[in-house]
DNA sequence: AATAAAGTACCGAACGATCGGTTCATTTTC
DNA sequence: GAAAATGAACCGATCGTTCGGTACTTTATT
């Protein structure tokens, strides 16, 4: 099998587990490999496993969210688009984000510069299309900070008390809260 | 030294490094003390230590928050005292919030019950405050949890970013938020 | 077409280091 | 002198990692 095979695997262990939680017994054990395999596949080990699931992130973030983001429509329907693609990947608030997870432990000051690459990305985008319905641009990029908060913030709360319609709450009502005049 | 002394560096390095994170090796040098006398204080180990810290923050929010919110005095300058008291205790947005990072790994089995019940009981007394100024319950409720949204969101998004000024600004507008008319 | 070489995927066994946890003799405190 | 607190050595288990090697497919050489 492809190393492409096991990223998700990783995926979902990392963001549930952590970078110390997700030992390489655990990875073994779901991915159906020995660590002998997993080291075939990803040489530099853990870090590398990582590394690769944060590639993969990164990438479906571009092609999910920010080219969709910089697409043709109106900034409303492009911003729901979005937190449906944000639903998708969070699996309507049951599954935590691997940016936030690996923030903590180990993996920060490992991962933190591509972390805060991706996140900071992820708010210039919906910033500039604020900015393109005519909203001011220091506003826009608070907005764009808003909703990183929004989305980060009712993951945590939703996982904290067991209620997932927390996090669909607040993405749908994201778009209005966003685009809202005032 | 009493059993105390103890807690608030236990603290400091859960909420930085997580349950997995924060191995005995750590606490042991974060805390001058040997193996051994860790566990004369926390005969349960390393759970036993969590526990420890979950309870003194759930004293800490009982004293600085909940006590407060139903003091007397208008629900304005009572939020904002409120918010004051987050600001310290996340020293203005440069500590993570260990009910947060005790949902990931090891942990979050360990203690998700008691970290749903911190949280609830937080989100309760903002509602209760907003019920008071004549807000709708149902609304409150929702506030409340978009409260607790808010901090732990620009929690990690300033972690992320590393810019605490994320935090200190959605904080310092939280009180004007949650009493809007609208 | 037959064969050699190279590459890919995988695994069992073991490495040294560290994990959480324990034992016990000694020191400190009152 | 009794009780509380501690330092040091140690326990089995698990950590991330490495090694040597097997099976199979693809590529290159003749």
């Amino acid at each position: 099998m492809p190393k492409e095979t096991y990223i998700p695997i990783l995926f979902s262990l990392f963001r549930r587990y952590g970078y110390d939680g997700a030992t390489l017994s655990k990875i073994s054990a779901a991915t159906g490999l020995g660590k002998a395999s997993l080291y075939h596949h990803f040489p530099g080990g853990k870090d590398d496993m990582v590394a690769s699931v944060l590639e993969h992130a990164d990438n479906w973030l571009q092609e999910n969210v920010l080219d969709l983001l910089a697409s043709e429509g109106s900034p409303e329907s492009r911003l729901q688009k979005m937190c449906d693609r944000i639903s998708d990947l969070y699996e309507c608030g049951n599954q935590p984000c691997i940016l936030a997870i690996l923030q903590t432990g180990t993996g920060r000051d490992l991962f933190h510069d591509k972390v805060k690459a991706v996140v900071e990305a992820w708010i210039e985008a919906i910033a500039d299309i604020l900015v393109e319905f005519g909203i001011d641009k220091a506003l826009a990029l608070k907005r764009g900070q808003d909703a990183l908060i929004a989305i980060q913030g009712s993951l945590i709360v939703s996982h904290a008390v067991d209620d997932t319609s927390l996090f669909q709450r607040t993405i749908q009502q994201l778009p209005q809260v966003l685009l809202r005049s005032e």
